[in-house]
RNA sequence: CGGGGCGUAGCGCAGCUUGGUAGCGCGCCACACUGGGGGUGUGGAGGCCGCAGGUUCAAAUCCUGUCGCCCCGACCA
């Protein structure tokens, strides 16, 4: 049966709330998809929740086309789980933890790895159980610092998470060509929602090469920053980023005098400039002066220099010092050990052989770099890395360590150079390895009755984030509502007779089970409202196909068929009512 | 976590400075007119002014606390 719009729940409003500052957040709720409960908490009313099933539905043909099982685990979790992969402390804030009656904590599951492993240890024993792909579709929970964007951000959202289960990378039934396989359905699985992708390289994690790879829907409005280069054969994130070539010069010759400049209270670089300006009268570029981060990784301290107006990448110092479990120092431990947070130098690293000292190529140049003094409230200028570094007997050494940049050369070598756009990640393909079979004592014998630890992947699609991309993608929407794509709207057709009585009703009947008898979903506008609300509320919600039934029409033996994405014209055509379901048939499937 | 802001009807907001019986637009209900792009009129309903204390004859308004929400920043999927 079509859906009658006076029997569903779709509040449609004029007005969006205040707080609704992206378009898909402002149309999932002025076209009565969502409605907010709390911060990053969302009740789905029958829109929203339709075309959320749509997109599941066709992850769901997607997985099992890719061989993957479908499985639900609980979202409750034992916190000891997550204490024994060390994730508790990975994702701090963000997970949920709840005590229950007897004072147990409990995690709420943001994602399944910890569950999937344990699952596996439990039954999968030999290598003649390998591979397998278990999946499934539910709800996860984050406690996101900072819930926006509607859907896009949220502390309770849909995923289809996947896990894959291997004796070996390479060959048949490696982690390799499930991860193969479970891109490819990625890329249909997009493709059949319409709504356009990119796949960029991400932070590949213990083994390198291509392990991990972000699909992003480009938009103004994501919070991924993306690099590609402009020979159009690398795209990166930021985190995972690399920078081409760059020239370096560490033993430039100085121009002046070390000076120091007391410099009361400015702990970062912004503060420094300013106070130039002010009591100085100079003017003083971030790009001017060196950021000198401290990190630590076991009992070394790591120090990454950058220029004034660059971040340091973590990851990329991880590498370069070959440190896996470099972070950034705790401030008050860095204190105790000599470094004055606020106030570094990189030639604070001279004389000590517990400091390993690291410089990006743009901050090893020479110049009149301002940088910190290593003693508190003081800066010192005209700093020169020949002089008060190396010929100290402290070598630095060059490498890439900063988050990359638009115009900044490809790492392909080949001239292109990396623009920076923003994308909404929508999916994630990740090759585990041995991570959590490690941790969690998981393994299968071999053909040689060895015991090993099975390799992993993991494959994530947030499902909400697809249905916001739809409407946030260029052409998803325009002033007068969502325009959806056929396969993930909350129906296809949408029925409009101007008034709905008399003849109206039993034709809009006749031509909605017509539709439906050919698998296509159909909401009838049975509301006795005046037409142009109709029409206003039509656009809004964005219906890909509009059957308008009315007087003038209908005195030809028509109806109007109007595509909301304008593709049969401003006005839509005239389609007489014998032919309507079947030219619709024919655009739809 | 730092800075800023906001909580008044379902939504958008005014009222607060200078305390004195709570207002506007949209939406909602009834009736009439109207009837192909959010129409018009008349009449209505709807608020513990986030919550708790305090000051006062009197608090939406002033004070204190608290909770919630939002924005910017730092942090991070």
């Amino acid at each position: 049966m079509a859906t009658k719009w006076s029997n569903s729940l779709i509040p449609t409003a004029r007005q969006a709330p205040a707080d609704a500052e992206v378009p898909s957040h402002q149309l999932m709720l002025r076209a009565g998809m969502i409605r907010k409960l709390g911060a990053g908490v969302y009740t789905y009313l029958p829109l929203g929740l339709r075309a959320i099933q749509k997109a599941m539905q066709i992850i769901r043909q997607e997985m099992d086309q890719a061989g993957a099982i479908e499985i639900l685990m609980p979202t409750f979790q034992p916190i000891e789980l997550w204490e024994k992969t060390g994730r508790r402390e990975a994702y701090g804030q963000n997970l949920f933890v709840v005590k229950d009656r007897h004072g147990r904590e409990q995690a709420l599951g943001p994602t399944h790895e910890e569950i999937v492993t344990e699952l596996a240890g439990a039954y999968i024993e030999s290598y003649r159980d390998l591979p397998k792909t278990l999946y499934q579709i539910q709800t996860k929970f984050r406690d996101e610092f900072r819930p926006r964007f509607g859907v896009l951000r949220s502390r309770e959202f849909q995923m289809k998470d996947a896990y894959s289960f291997h004796l070996e990378l390479d060959g048949p039934g490696g982690l390799s060509e499930t991860y193969d396989k479970q891109y490819a359905a990625y890329c249909r699985i997009f493709e059949r929602c319409g709504i356009p992708y990119e796949i960029v390289e991400a932070e590949a994690g213990p083994i390198g090469g291509n392990a991990s790879h972000e699909f992003m829907v480009p938009s103004p409005t994501g919070e991924d920053f993306i690099l590609k280069s402009d020979k159009g054969n690398y795209a990166a994130n930021v985190e995972k980023c690399e920078i081409g070539p760059r020239p370096r010069n560490l033993e430039a010759e100085s121009k002046g005098d070390l000076a120091v400049i007391d410099t009361p209270g400015c702990l970062t670089i912004e503060d420094v400039c300013k106070f130039f300006k002010k009591n100085l009268g100079t003017k003083l570029k971030t790009q001017n002066m060196l950021k000198t981060l401290v990190c630590k990784a076991g009992d070394t301290w790591v120090i990454g220099v950058v220029r004034g107006d660059h971040e340091l990448n973590e990851a990329k110092l991880r590498k370069a010092a070959g440190e896996s479990d470099l972070v950034m120092a705790d401030e008050a431990e860095a204190r105790d050990a000599g470094f004055a947070i606020g106030f570094v130098g990189p030639h604070v690293a001279v004389g000590r052989t517990d400091v390993k000292l690291f410089v990006d190529p743009d901050a090893a140049q020479g110049g009149f770099w301002v940088t910190g003094a290593n003693a508190a409230d003081q800066h010192v200028k005209l700093f020169n890395w020949q002089r008060d570094v190396i010929d100290q007997g402290t070598l630095p050494e060059v490498a890439d360590i900063r988050n990359a940049l638009d115009g900044d050369p490809s790492p392909k070598e080949d001239g292109g150079i990396l623009q920076m756009t923003k994308g909404i990640e929508i999916g994630h393909v990740f090759k585990l390895c041995s991570k959590y079979t490690q941790a969690l004592n998981v393994q299968v014998v071999n053909e040689n009755n060895e015991r090993i630890n099975p390799l992993m992947g993991c494959y994530g699609i947030g499902v909400n984030r697809i249905i916001a991309s739809a409407i946030e993608r260029d052409g998803g929407n325009d002033e007068h509502g969502i325009i959806w794509p056929v396969n993930i709207a909350p129906y296809q057709v949408l029925i409009t007779p101007i008034k709905y009585e008399g003849e109206f009703v039993e034709l809009a009947d006749k031509l909605a089970t017509a539709l439906e008898a050919q698998g296509i979903d159909v909401l009838i506008d049975d509301r006795q409202e005046r037409p142009g609300v109709k029409f206003k509320d039509a656009d809004l919600i964005g219906i890909p196909w509009r059957i308008t039934l009315g007087d003038k029409a209908l005195a030809q033996e028509s109806v109007e068929l109007k595509a909301r994405n304008g593709s049969n014209g401003p006005k839509g055509e005239l389609v007489k009512i014998d032919a309507v379901v079947a030219q619709l048939v024919a655009a739809i499937q």
